[in-house]
Parts: structure tokens; C-alpha cells; sequence
DNA sequence: TTGTACGCGTTATCAG
DNA sequence: CTGATAACGCGTACAA
């Protein structure tokens, strides 16, 4: 392995100057430096990532915590967060949580000391308050697809409330009338949000959703068995209704199985629509319509936006973190306008 | 941050021997070493993992790499390696190469450099060769998901012989007799070692599939987009058969989709079979019978092999390497047998 | 068994 | 603009 010390040995120079050629830190004289380059190249040197790291204690790392990267939204995010460090040169580390807090603040903890200060969260498993004293200590520490207030400038999420106002607005343009959503955790704010948008649409359009129309789940993770589970519910308890808001498209898919497996036809007899425009919607018999998340884009930007944050680069910051969702129409919505 | 000097100071002993507590290696007095170690845990000390590289350079970390963490494939092959590194406390480094050879060669290079030698690689963008020559110079080099007869101790793949076989004659007991394959690239391996297992059980049977009832794909990546245009051709063509065996589950689904859009039922129409059992297996209609790829497991047993060559533990050394797929009956297969 | 001293490869502070 | 020199935190011969 070839060090600092052996370029400067051969080219006749100092080891200080040859760092200084490298890290781009201090004046060197052209002539001076074009040589060492040179040497640098003929002898393919590379600086070692930990010696750097133990001198100025930090490293061109960036970390990423998210529950379960083999799902496809997380996949995703970890795609974007590789995307935009791969443009710096940063290494991406990911440590897998599996929901557990203590596995998020010990990842935390350990990126910490190795001088990680890049740090991306993508996960609830970590409250509001514990990441607000965080984001204080860790410059680098960006929340991605999640909105806390007092650290506003340090997230970026979308605009969850716009989305299930356009997914509900669809609906009834559509000429549904009868409402009902299948959602996340109660306490959670996305599935708050999105409700908010839905209730906007609906009673802008003179209409109204029942609360016993909006299934929530306790615990759970908003998955393909939570979309069964609550289709089921809503056929058994005999819900009026003629289609139905999922929380994401996992969960919508596991509606549309569960209502198949009933003898319900979608969307002749029930209609479905997603949240997050996963490729699972064209896999889906019918093709669900949903609404599309930037997921690469918002963990790229949430990138970007860490590393400008602990290296100043001011061109992000400042930027505006919301991203807007969009609807995307399949079809898994039957418009009924004419009927009934 | 507390170093290991600030535990010496504060415990009275000296440096090297916190040190040896810690790492465990040279002898210490047993009532000096829970002194130490309580004072450890008081001051909440964590060892500098930069500092230990440097100083012995090794480092605790696992690098992966793998093509796209975002497909499910690959994102539990992520989660396999992550489970098994876990468990010795190693940090997971995953690098996507997006199917760029120079990327992988990049990305090991890379991991070298930085004192890491536990390389798990999961990509077809290097060439054997090269893949035998990395694993004489890096001890913890495996690879996943693939079989290289010269470095096959240091291989974790599955029997794909095997799966075509059962896939084929699975079909055949249906009541089959005409079938017909879509698969991957024609020069890659795994194509065609099941290929060569459903032409074992097609011959077993007294049957015989003519060469223009296999579809090869060209620089595919054997996914949806990929199935489609198979099953289009398929048909088109006007090919003669009862049942398709897809290269894996996302062709296969590719295939349902194309075919049900061009008007023909699965499976009364044509029957189908996947392979590696996705979730997404669970989301089609209808439900799509595989054959069972145990991903996280062959993950996790390479990344314990890894990390078994480089710490000298025998235990997983010498173990098979290669695991065993299995049948997962859904629905998207029909008995004929009685028919026709 | 325990402590001392040096080196790992780099950066940063200070002289020159 | 360039070159010594001292850290960074830890492991490890070697000495005690």
C-alpha cells in the first residue's frame, strides 16, 4: 500500500506538501504541484480513509437509518441517498433498525464517533424531541420523509395533506360519493395528514366521511396483510361505500386481494386507490392508481442537503424541502358518474 | 469523547492494559479486568474505529455489492448480510453499482484501501478471472448467488439445476406436456443450469422441448418489462404450449400481465411459474407458484463465511455452500391432466 | 501480569 | 510557498 510518505519520498518533497496537493488545503506552487499529481498518479495513491479520519475527525461518510431496506419505498430511499453521496464520493453506510429505537440511537451513537456527522433518519422509531436535541449536536443530521416543525429546515417530506386532498378530489371527480379510508397507526402524522387532505376535498365538494368510515391499524407497518386485514373488516362489517383511500400501495394492494378473494370485482364493484407509486402498481391486477412519491428524489435532495449542511455549501440550503406528490391514473378507479 | 487513555487515567492502570481488556487479547488480572471493565461502562467508553484500523489495519465492517438495493432481490440479499454483521457487531457497507463493471472494481478497491476485507460480492459485472485472482489477495472475499468452479469453498449460490428441475416437473404432473421457458441472457450461468434442469425432467418424462420454445432475453435484467416482451413474442409467434417457466418471479409476472392484457386467462388458458418466491408472488393475480429461493439465508450464510475466513473461526468453513430450492404451490398453475 | 514506547497515515500548527 | 513536528486513538512488541 502506497502512503503519503512514499510520494513525497519520490517526489522529492515534503509530506506536508503532498497533503496539501491532495486535500486542496494551502497554497502550493504550480510547478510544485503539477509534479507531485503526477507522481500521485504513476503511483496510485490513494490516502487512507482512517488515518484522515483520526486527524481532522471526520469522514466522507454519509449514514442512513431506515427500518428494512428490502421493502421497495426503503430500497428506494437508500437508492437516492447512494445516488447523491456517490456524487461526492462518499461512502453510504446503512444500518437496518427492524422498528427498534435501540438499534436507531445506537446507529446513531456509532456514526458519531467513527465522525460521521452525515446522517440521514428515515425512520419513527426515534420521537420528535430525542431528534430535535440530535439535530442540535449533529450538523449533518437530515429527517427524511418525515416533517417535524422546530427543525423544519432539516427535513424533507411531501406534502402529505395536498396528497390525499388530490387523491380524494380524484375520487369524486370520478363520481364516488362514499368514502372510506383503510390507514396507518392513528397517532402518526402522516396518516393524519393525508386524512386532513381527504376531509378537505370531501366536504369542499359538499360531502362528508363518517369516522366509522376510517379503519386505522394499531401497530402496524401499513403492509400488504394490514390492507387485508382491514378490507376484510370493512366487507364484514357490511361499511357503505364505493372506494376506498389507502394509506400507501401496500396496503391497497392488500385491499384489492382481499376484496378479489370475496368475490368483489375491483373496480367494477369497489374502487382503490394507492399512496407512493411503488412498481408493485403495475403488477397489481387491475393496475392500482395511486399517488406518486418522489421517493429517489426526496432522499437525493435529503442528501444533498446534509452534506451542504456540514461542508457549507449554501446551494441547497434554503431550498424548499416540500415535495408535491402528483396523481398517477391506472386502473383500479371505475368512474361511476353515469351510474347509480 | 472519551478515549481509551481518559479509561486508563481514571481506572489507574495504564493504557495497554484497557486496551487488552478490550480487545481481549494478552492476558489481564481478573480483578483488574472488572475494574477496568466497570469503568468502561461508567464512562461509557467505545473504541475509535478509525484509530484501531490505523493501528492494525483492519477494520469491523462488511462491504456489499450488489447491483440495486431498491429491487427486492437484492434488497434481501442486503438484509441477509446485514442480520449475519450484525450479530458480530460489523457495520454494513453497501455500495449499488448500477451494472457498471468499473463501479464493482471501484467499489473493492475501495474496501481494500480501507483495511476491509469482507467483500461480499452479489453482481455479474465482474468476469471470473478477475473474481478468482480478488479472492486469492483478499482473504474474506465470498461470493453470493453465484457459482465459480475455482473458488466454489468460497461460493454461496443455490442448486439451480435443482429448481428447473422441480419447476419442470411440477408442470409436468399438472398434466403439462408443452412447455415453453423465458429466461435471462443466454450466456450467463443461471439460465442456464435451469434451463438444463427443467430439459432433465422434460427428458425423464419422455418429452422434448424444441429450441424455438426458449427465449433468451439480451442484456436484460430479467424483470417485468423483460417478461412482457417474451410473452408477447409468445404469442405472437404463435408458439404452441401449455405452460411457461419464467426465469424469475418478476418475468414471470411480466409474462401474467402481458398475457392477461392480450386477452387469455392464467391459468386456464396458460399456466405459469415463477422463481425465487418475491412478496410480489402474494400480490399477483393470480397468486404465482415458484419455486423458493431462500435469499436471506444463503445472504446470511455468506457473510458469516466472510467473516469465518478472516477471523480464523472453522466453525461455517467447510459447510456446503449450496442450498436447496424448494416448490411454493399458488394458483397460477392449472391441472390439466384430466382436459385436452 | 502490567507498563513503556513506538508506529499506523494523515492533518495542522508553526517556523523558515 | 515549503518543511519540520506534534498530534489523532489505538495495538503491540518489549521491558519490567
Amino acid at each position: 500500500m502506497v502512503t503519503l510518505k512514499d510520494v513525497a519520498l519520490k517526489a522529492g518533497v515534503s509530506p506536508s506538501t503532498v497533503s496539501r496537493v491532495v486535500s486542496g488545503n494551502g497554497r502550493v506552487g504550480q510547478k510544485c504541484r503539477e509534479h507531485v499529481q503526477a507522481v500521485i498518479k504513476q503511483m496510485n495513491y490513494r490516502p487512507n480513509t482512517h488515518a484522515r479520519a483520526l486527524a481532522c475527525n471526520r469522514v466522507e461518510m454519509i449514514g442512513l437509518i431506515t427500518p428494512n431496506v428490502s421493502t421497495p419505498f426503503n430500497g428506494s430511499i437508500a437508492i437516492g441517498v447512494e445516488e447523491a453521496a456517490i456524487e461526492l464520493d462518499y461512502k453510504t453506510l446503512i444500518t437496518n433498525t427492524f422498528r427498534s429505537p435501540e438499534a436507531a440511537i445506537n446507529a446513531i451513537e456509532s456514526f458519531r464517533e467513527q465522525g460521521c456527522e452525515n446522517i440521514i433518519i428515515h425512520t419513527h422509531s426515534i420521537d420528535d424531541v430525542t431528534l430535535v436535541k440530535l439535530a442540535k449536536e449533529i450538523k449533518g443530521l437530515v429527517v427524511v420523509n418525515r416533517f417535524i416543525a422546530p427543525i423544519a429546515q432539516r427535513c424533507v417530506w411531501i406534502d402529505n395533506v395536498y396528497g390525499g386532498r388530490i387523491a380524494a378530489e380524484y375520487l369524486i371527480a370520478q363520481g364516488h360519493k362514499k368514502l372510506t379510508i383503510i390507514t396507518d397507526d392513528k397517532t402518526a402524522r402522516d396518516p393524519k395528514d393525508r386524512i386532513l387532505g381527504i376531509k378537505q376535498a370531501v366536504e369542499d365538494a359538499g360531502l362528508h366521511i363518517p369516522e366509522e368510515r376510517i379503519l386505522f391499524g394499531i401497530n402496524s407497518i401499513g403492509n400488504i396483510e394490514h390492507g387485508r386485514k382491514l378490507a376484510r373488516q370493512l366487507i364484514e362489517e357490511k361499511r357503505d361505500f364505493t372506494a376506498v383511500l389507502a394509506y400507501n400501495d401496500m396496503m391497497a394492494i392488500g385491499a384489492i386481494n382481499e376484496f378479489q378473494d370475496m368475490g368483489y370485482k375491483v373496480p367494477e364493484d369497489i374502487s382503490v386507490i394507492g399512496f407512493d407509486d411503488l412498481f408493485i402498481c403495475e403488477v397489481s391486477r387491475p393496475h392500482l392508481s395511486t399517488i406518486h412519491y418522489p421517493i429517489v428524489e426526496v432522499a437525493k435532495f435529503a442528501t444533498q442537503l446534509s452534506l451542504a449542511l456540514t461542508n457549507g455549501d449554501e446551494g441547497v440550503i434554503g431550498k424548499a424541502n416540500m415535495f408535491m406528490p402528483s396523481l398517477v391514473e391506472r386502473s383500479s378507479v371505475k368512474n361511476i358518474k353515469n351510474n347509480k
